[in-house]
DNA sequence: TCTGGGGTCCTAGGACCC
DNA sequence: TCTGGGGTCCTAGGACCC
């Protein structure tokens, strides 16, 4: 066998404009025109159509100080409903374990595939098909980024989306050089916009220099994952694909509130509604929990700003909402000052373990049965309706809520694509 | 008036110990 | 009078990702 048949090869399927292009299954009228989805507390932009893109609309600028450009311009603007992504992400994942084994769902919209055996020999026809498949089976398009490392693939895939001619699939073997020469280097996976500066400030401005690199320059400049980088620019692969998804170091929940909260009742209820959800998120993942951590912040933008944050250790591993709560009560308690309006807080979940890891002899009886009626809470609660059941501490009114006022009125049940 | 949320990893620096 | 140095652990904060 020659070396090149055991060079690996890897593809990048990065679905197109994500959240816009859910939104449009569900509202076809949204097709070929400008739209935004907005960020939790319609904060700032984070996801454009190409149309919107064109307006020459940038990523994560804040709404209200484009508010009014949008407008003029016609642009559809949608709070974002993660659950629809979710779903849809799910569904997208599904399809490509269905046509082929390795694959990693690296995040909400993108999978990474390696290509072996026959796949690889026809990695292109897969790919074509792959795509083909996607589109006819839940209606998002993708692009594809076919390469010999992952970071490769990740070049070859922004390559796809570029340029049009290409149809959505690009496979940069055997033209490395050509195209990192004209790959800005601020837009390699895992080069940030301050190493890039450094770089740039070195004569380093393309994805060519950078993979010509001396190592311990790079590594020194960089770090060790940058080295990891620059090996992998020059096709030699580093990062594997990870198939298994390792268990999760820790589950946050934290939300910008409506307005200002100044009083104690309302930032209670609400530390309490997020370790509410921490807890649910954590039981859907059938994590245990042993340590919990509470964070509060007036907002950053304004004087006199603060910020703390307390932390609990249980006794033993959990996933008990009643515990979390009582925890994430005290931590508040040990933090919360008054004369200040709090802008954010947040609940963090760590030291997580998939493992059963119950108390003592004595509590086990107990535990089992709060176990079960947390299962009877989450059920409830997926079955009738969100918060059909909720616990006292989260209040009744939420008047802290974010705002999302452009939220359409789908839920995820209500489109059958398959 | 309005400025996201969720996650991981690395590093620098302090505390502590021998 | 004189005040080392290396290891480990922890934490906060930065950088990066989507």
């Amino acid at each position: 066998m020659s070396l090149e048949n055991c060079e690996s090869l890897f593809a990048l399927i990065d679905c197109n404009n994500f959240y816009v292009s859910c939104e449009r299954l569900y509202n076809p009228a949204l097709l070929y025109k400008p739209v935004v989805v907005l960020s939790n507390n319609d904060g700032c932009i984070i996801a454009r159509s190409n149309e919107a893109k064109k307006l020459g609309i940038k990523m994560g600028v804040s709404y209200f100080q484009i508010r009014d450009f949008l407008k003029k311009n016609k642009v559809a603007v949608i709070s974002s409903n993660y659950e629809i992504y979710e779903d849809i992400s799910k569904r997208f994942i599904n399809i490509i374990k269905s046509k082929i084994c390795f694959v990693e769902a690296y995040s909400i919209d993108e999978a990474f595939i390696e290509l072996k055996g026959i796949f690889k020999k026809r990695s292109f026809e897969f790919c074509k098909g792959l795509k083909e498949d996607i589109y006819r089976l839940i209606g998002i398009p993708v692009s594809i980024g076919i390469g010999r490392t992952k970071t490769l693939a990740k070049v070859a895939n922004k390559i796809a989306k570029k340029n049009k001619d290409l149809n959505g699939i690009f496979d940069i073997t055997g033209r490395e050089e050509e195209i990192l020469k004209t790959f800005d280097v601020e837009d390699i996976w895992r080069i940030g916009k301050s190493k890039a500066n450094c770089l740039k400030g070195m004569g380093i401005t393309n994805a060519l220099n950078l993979s010509k690199i001396d190592n311990s320059l790079a590594q020194k400049t960089l770090g060790i994952n940058g080295l990891t980088t620059v090996f992998e620019l020059r096709g030699i692969k580093c990062i594997n694909l990870q198939e298994k998804k390792p268990i999760q170091k820790e589950i946050i929940v934290s939300r910008s509130f409506g307005h200002d909260i100044g009083n104690y009742k309302e930032l209670k209820e609400g530390v309490s509604h997020f370790s509410a959800i921490a807890a649910k998120n954590m039981r859907n993942l059938n994590l245990y929990t042993k340590t919990l951590s509470v964070f509060i912040t007036s907002n950053p933008f304004k004087d006199g700003f603060y910020t703390n944050q307390a932390e609990i250790n249980f006794d033993f591993y959990t996933r008990d909402t009643f515990l979390i709560l009582q925890a994430a009560e005290k931590c508040l308690n040990k933090i919360f000052k008054e004369n200040i309006k709090y802008k954010k807080a947040g609940v963090i979940l760590r030291n997580l373990t998939n493992c059963v890891c119950l108390g003592n002899l004595f509590t086990n009886l107990e535990i089992e049965n709060k176990h079960n009626l947390m299962k009877a809470i989450d059920l409830l609660n997926k079955k009738i309706k969100k918060d059909a059941v909720f616990f006292a501490a989260e209040g009744v009114n939420k008047l802290w809520q974010a705002k999302k006022e452009y939220t359409s009125n789908y839920n995820a049940s209500e489109i059958i694509l398959i």
